[in-house]
RNA sequence: UGGGCUAUCGCCAAGCGGUAAGGCACAGGACUUUGACUCCUGUAUGCGCUGGUUCGAAUCCAGCUAGCCCAGCCA
């Protein structure tokens, strides 16, 4: 650890740190602790999205890298916003993340003696006191950003007369709102947090954990410190906007005399483009039906992504390419779809789906017969073996892959041209027919029966390569496309009118016809269709039999179908 | 207009006084039974601006500018 030893070569050549591991490689050098014990704190109040998963994994992979220990811990200490419904979805979300808290998984509310006896502590150094003031009339003598506050008369209660204020506040004898218990630091800090904060205040409700055992709650000031020592965490790490409240974490665990003070570390929260993540939107959306619920595959809460069909290395890879720093920023979707695209590539089959069909038929091919071809699962991973997919006369390919009048390098379908059917053989188009409107229904073609696929023929090249299934066996499913929720002037939600700006393509769904083998496919398993993208089954609208495919990315194309006038 | 934080390529992000890493995206090219993948190649004479210190500054100093956060008995 003696960077200063190092020549200019070496420094470059060190992986870079980033700014937390360099706190904590400081810290240890220093001798400040010996470990490092890190936690996930969520207050149970709603589902985690993408943004979590970054402070999730980062917290475990901090835990993982210094061979630590990683706490789960709900932040529940305000009954008025949580619910126990919300506890098992986080627990989930997190182990389908690969973060594991083994037998260390702590609520907050467990720790409500202690932090009341904290509170007491306080009170008899002379560092809390009970107020009378209303929350307006404290919200007035904090004074504002440019102005100090000023006293609150009742902080010169005596020791005596504050613990029994205070103990009467636990034993309910006060409604809602008529008394809190404040410390006292500085009614004139520019540090707006430290105006005499509040640590507890008086909440006549039931806590999904507690029951109506207290009535009165601790503000997350004064809880969290109090929650990080008891656990011995050493870098408790939280966002930005906590920066200014710092300064009061580091009061609470001073004043409370913890031997080993966790310390606070901030880090910029992550925001993705070309997303939705703001809570109020989606609550409106999923309100209004805009949306399927908070897993709607085109979202990107934790559910809504595995839904879609995102694995939790894509998400770990994401959150690593990423990096952690301290600007604001947010990071661009390619870089998800990168992530995911590059995760499953060489991990699952590679099929064949045709979503927008036309008909070819193969004139020289027996009428009525049928040809068992082998296929390679995926030709770029041997291990994942290979299957058979039947062959015959009458086959669907895509619209896009057959065109009239061929621009100019056009390497598929036209009159006159030669390409592969993918695992099967060359054919040569030799024709097609129109209906009535003028639309293209059918492509003929001859086929070459020395060119099979697999028999080594390299008598001639072709320059394309399509897919196709064969039309009497082709197992038609729906599939789902999706576009990210976005209106690319606006954004989702229009502040000025509060009106949501969906984008009408944000969501499409048609029939596919694909290998008859699909048909088999379980909720969860996800394939790539050869020059279409990813596509997972949707657990949730899928039934045995029935599968629903979502397609989680599409593939990247080097060429665009020139657009028809 | 009080306090805190941030500013390096279209998007992330290294850099910590020795002469601008890397990834995504993008653009060329090679290869190809997916126009995918893979593989090459290219991309900041410049680090918000202006001065200063220094042989040397993205890095230090000063002054600006812009953005984010804070006036919950939310977290």
């Amino acid at each position: 650890m003696h960077e200063e030893n190092l020549t200019a070569e070496e420094k470059k050549e060190a992986v870079s740190r980033n700014f937390i591991e360099q706190i904590i490689d400081q810290d240890l050098a220093e001798g400040v602790y010996d470990t490092v014990h890190t936690r996930f704190p969520p207050e149970p109040n709603g589902y985690l999205h993408i943004g979590h998963a970054k402070s999730i994994l980062l917290n475990y992979g901090l835990a993982q890298e210094y061979n630590g220990k990683f706490n789960m811990r709900f932040d529940d200490t305000n009954p008025t916003k949580e619910k126990s419904e919300f506890v098992e979805s986080i627990k989930e979300d997190i182990k389908w993340l690969g973060a594991d808290w083994e037998d260390r998984l702590f609520f907050a509310s467990d720790y409500f003696g202690q932090m009341y006896e904290a509170a007491v502590k306080l009170i008899r150094k002379g560092k809390a006191y009970v107020s009378d003031l209303s929350a307006d009339q404290i919200r007035e003598y904090r004074g504002t950003l440019t102005q100090p506050g000023t006293e609150d008369p009742y902080s010169r209660r005596s020791v005596e007369e504050n613990l029994t204020l205070f103990e009467n506040m636990k034993n309910g004898l006060y409604g809602d709102g008529e008394k809190v218990l404040r410390a006292r630091i500085d009614m004139a800090s520019p540090n707006m947090n430290l105006r005499d904060p509040v640590l507890y205040r008086v909440a006549h409700m039931s806590h999904h954990n507690t029951g109506d055992q207290w009535c009165i709650y601790p503000m997350y000031d004064f809880a969290h410190p109090i929650e990080d020592a008891i656990e011995g965490i050493t870098h408790s790490i939280c966002t930005l906007e906590f920066e200014d409240h710092r300064p009061l974490y580091d009061w609470v665990v001073r004043e409370l005399e913890y031997p080993h003070p966790p310390k606070q570390i901030e880090f910029a929260k992550m925001y993705l483009t070309n997303v939705v993540t703001g809570k109020r939107y989606i609550k409106k959306m999923v309100e209004e039906g805009i949306v399927d619920g908070w897993d709607d595959p085109r979202l990107v809460s934790i559910a809504a992504l595995r839904r879609r069909g995102f694995t939790p290395e894509s998400i770990r890879m994401f959150v690593e390419l990423c990096g952690v720093s301290k600007s604001n920023s947010s990071a661009d979707y390619a870089m998800l779809e990168y992530c995911i695209r590059e995760d499953l590539k060489l991990k699952r089959p590679r099929m064949m789906a045709v979503l927008d069909p036309i008909r070819l038929v193969i004139d020289n091919y027996p009428e009525g017969q049928i040809e068992y071809l082998e296929a390679a699962n995926n030709l770029e991973n041997p291990a994942l073996g290979s299957r058979k997919i039947p062959f015959a006369r009458e086959l669907y390919i895509e619209r896009e892959d057959f065109m009239e009048e061929p621009p100019r390098k056009y390497f598929r379908l036209f009159v006159g041209n030669e390409v592969r059917l993918m695992n099967a053989y060359f054919v040569k188009c030799t024709g097609f027919e129109k209906d009535e409107n003028g639309q293209i229904t059918t492509v003929h073609a001859t086929y070459d029966p020395q060119t099979k696929s697999g028999s080594g023929f390299d008598g001639r090249k072709v320059k394309g390569t399509i897919h196709w299934v064969a039309c009497e066996t082709a197992f038609c499913a729906p599939v789902r496309l999706y576009e990210n929720i976005i209106d690319e002037e606006k954004g989702v939600y229009n502040e000025e009118d509060s009106s949501l700006n969906l984008n009408p393509n944000s969501l499409t769904e048609r029939q596919a016809w694909m290998e008859p083998g699909l048909k088999d496919a379980a909720p969860y398993e996800s394939f790539q269709f050869v020059r279409q993208g990813f596509f997972c089954v949707d657990y949730k609208d899928s039934v045995p039999g029935a599968p629903v495919f979502n397609r989680i990315v599409s593939l990247k194309s080097s060429y665009k179908l020139p657009k028809k006038d």
